[in-house]
DNA sequence: GTGTATTATCTCAGTAGTAAGATGTTTAAT
DNA sequence: ATTAAACATCTTACTACTGAGATAATACAC
């Protein structure tokens, strides 16, 4: 059922203490600043035809050479059903092949196939140039002092499981 | 075709510059931090039956009373199409309801009904809690200083189309 | 060696979104 | 009034995942 609106709009509620009040901020900011990141990077992959997560891929290999399916999986954060489908995706497009790995028949690799070294060598140099040029707004200096604040947080966050209270 | 590894794995390429070196080292540290906190906000909703979108409606709805969709479309950052999907998610559960607007009748409001504020304001205070911890590997100063750089760099990515070189 | 637990990947069904276009509404210029 | 442009929302078709379970191989304790 749809009525028409005629009750004042709801007051706002009391405020939290101090603390949470800077986590909550610090929370949006966080979050505003990485999607406006992820943003242009995405959209500067487009025109290639790669999404983030499959560019994400790519790299991962292009950096350090074949790897295990699983060891794709937890560098780049996808389920186990994710990688197969990304990885299919790419192999379907030539850009990636499977390998056996001769220890482990369970385990395979991926590894990029000459078509895909050629595209990840080719996007990568402006892909980089991109997150330089979106991070620009802070020097130098700032972006190390951020780098040492986020990675501080991003462990204590990942890790330290019951920090604060409890 | 799946063979079999044989190859050793591709050598490392050659490095970037140190300013683009430091924006992606920014770059990985602010992806990580940002998913390691809001794993945990998530995590914190599962139990009361709501995603960090549906969340964020909720809230938004909480703290500013009732808003046209369009509004909360560009709060929470989700296509036109999303936001239609959502509302009617959360109306379907008698959180949310919508409500004609008495001026503009393409418009229409969405409001919080009495189960959805009694909902929200029985899950926002653990919320800002689970931040409030989550944050807690960083002092309150160090909080305030990454919001500040994060401010600086999230509008400077957002806004300044064409920093940097160009 | 056998059995059990663990690990690696894949399959399948379902979910949360996006993007493009359709529908109906308002605004403003003629 | 008539038309055109700009809007706000909804519809539809599609994509990119997730999560649970299936399959198969390995490792480890006995």
């Amino acid at each position: 059922m749809t009525t028409t609106l005629t009750a004042p709009p709801a007051p706002r509620r009391k405020a939290p203490d101090t603390a949470t009040a800077a986590a909550l901020k610090l929370f949006i900011v966080l979050a505003r600043a990485q999607r406006a990141i992820t943003e242009r990077t995405e959209a500067n992959l487009v025109p290639h035809g790669l999404s983030g997560t499959e560019f994400a891929i790519l790299e991962a290999l292009y950096h350090k050479g074949p790897l295990l399916l699983g060891d794709v999986q937890r560098k780049i954060l996808v389920s186990s059903g994710g990688i197969t489908f990304l990885v299919d995706k790419l192999a379907d497009r030539g850009l990636v092949e499977r390998k056996l790995c001769p220890t482990d028949r369970r385990a395979r690799y991926a590894a990029l196939t000459r078509k895909g070294e050629a595209l990840i060598a080719e996007v990568f140099p402006g892909h980089a140039e991109v997150i330089r040029v979106a991070m620009a707004g802070l020097s130098r200096a700032e972006q190390k002092e951020a780098t040492a604040l986020l990675k501080t947080l991003g462990l204590a966050a990942a890790g330290g499981e019951n920090a604060g209270t409890r």
